[in-house]
DNA sequence: GCCAACGTTGGC
DNA sequence: GCCAACGTTGGC
């Protein structure tokens, strides 16, 4: 399964082409209304197959993981494994995150999973960060904590980098869209009694008035520079992953310079 | 548990 | 579209 399942498999049926972009988004994931809601990101792709009609409606989809098979458990382990875990959060001590999506369409199971900033600015609801199917992303997401705040970058497009905050509204719940056949990271390997799969709800809170490249990140990112230890740049395909304080800081400073 | 093969991410 | 980096799987 390629990342890109390019075309259509199938149909979702249910669903033709939701929304524009990637997931849609179905609020069933808790929250609140139904709305829009989902969203999103970027995980790993997944493979389709298998339908099961478990699924509860479509619901939205992100990417998704890669499944693997079998060894329920033993994934579960490793997920822990290397999930990078995230960082205690420690009582008074505030996290920041860096969650990646698609600006640019693309599709996954026949599903355009495109979502941008814009599209965050544009919704009025919180937004479930879902289709994360890569168990440290997972667990990053697990470990974010009402109020904590995350940039928002665009990857896999033509000028990637970050373009703007937003907060996280609602701890982590079930990423029910996992056991969707429709949706774009569907993962038949979930299931609704053993969910595998989170979401965390955001809120936009800042479009930067220029993104920050990743070309500028990997600048700041050498020996002795404020990133050289950011989690992103080390681990480069985690769509899910933690930014220190000073990070934080370092990244708006230069946003504010532009 | 180690580690080689495999498959995905994502920049270019 | 290519391909390097690296996470995941699965045999041993």
């Amino acid at each position: 399964m390629p990342k890109r399942k390019s075309a259509p498999a199938e149909e979702p049926e249910g669903e033709p082409a939701r929304r524009r972009s990637v997931r849609l988004q179905k609020p069933e994931d808790a929250t609140p209304k139904p709305g829009d809601a989902g969203a999103r990101k970027r995980v790993k792709a997944t493979k389709k197959e298998a339908p099961e009609p478990e699924a509860e409606e479509p619901a939205a989809a992100k990417k998704a993981a890669p499944a693997k098979s079998k060894t329920t458990k033993a994934a579960e382990d490793a997920t822990t494994t290397n999930g990078t875990a995230a960082p205690e959060g420690e009582p008074g001590q505030r996290n920041y995150w860096l969650l990646k999506a698609e600006p640019e369409s693309r599709l996954e199971n026949g599903v355009d999973v495109k979502f941008s900033i814009d599209d965050l600015a544009a919704r009025t609801e919180p937004e479930p960060w879902d289709g994360i199917r890569a168990y440290a992303a997972r667990n990053n997401l697990r470990a974010m904590k009402k109020g904590e705040l995350a940039f928002f970058y665009h990857s896999n497009c033509k000028e990637p980098g970050i373009v703007g905050t937003m907060e996280i509204v609602r701890e982590h719940t079930p990423d029910l869209s996992a056991h969707n056949p429709a949706a774009p990271y569907y993962d038949p390997k979930s299931s609704p009694s053993d969910p595998k799969w989170s979401v965390v709800h955001v809120k936009f809170r800042s479009k930067f008035p220029a993104p920050v490249t990743l070309k500028q990140l990997r600048e700041m990112g050498g020996a002795g520079g404020p990133l050289a230890n950011m989690q992103m740049l080390k681990q480069s395909r985690l769509s899910v992953s933690r930014v220190s304080e000073g990070e934080w800081e370092a990244v708006l400073k230069v946003m504010e310079g532009k």
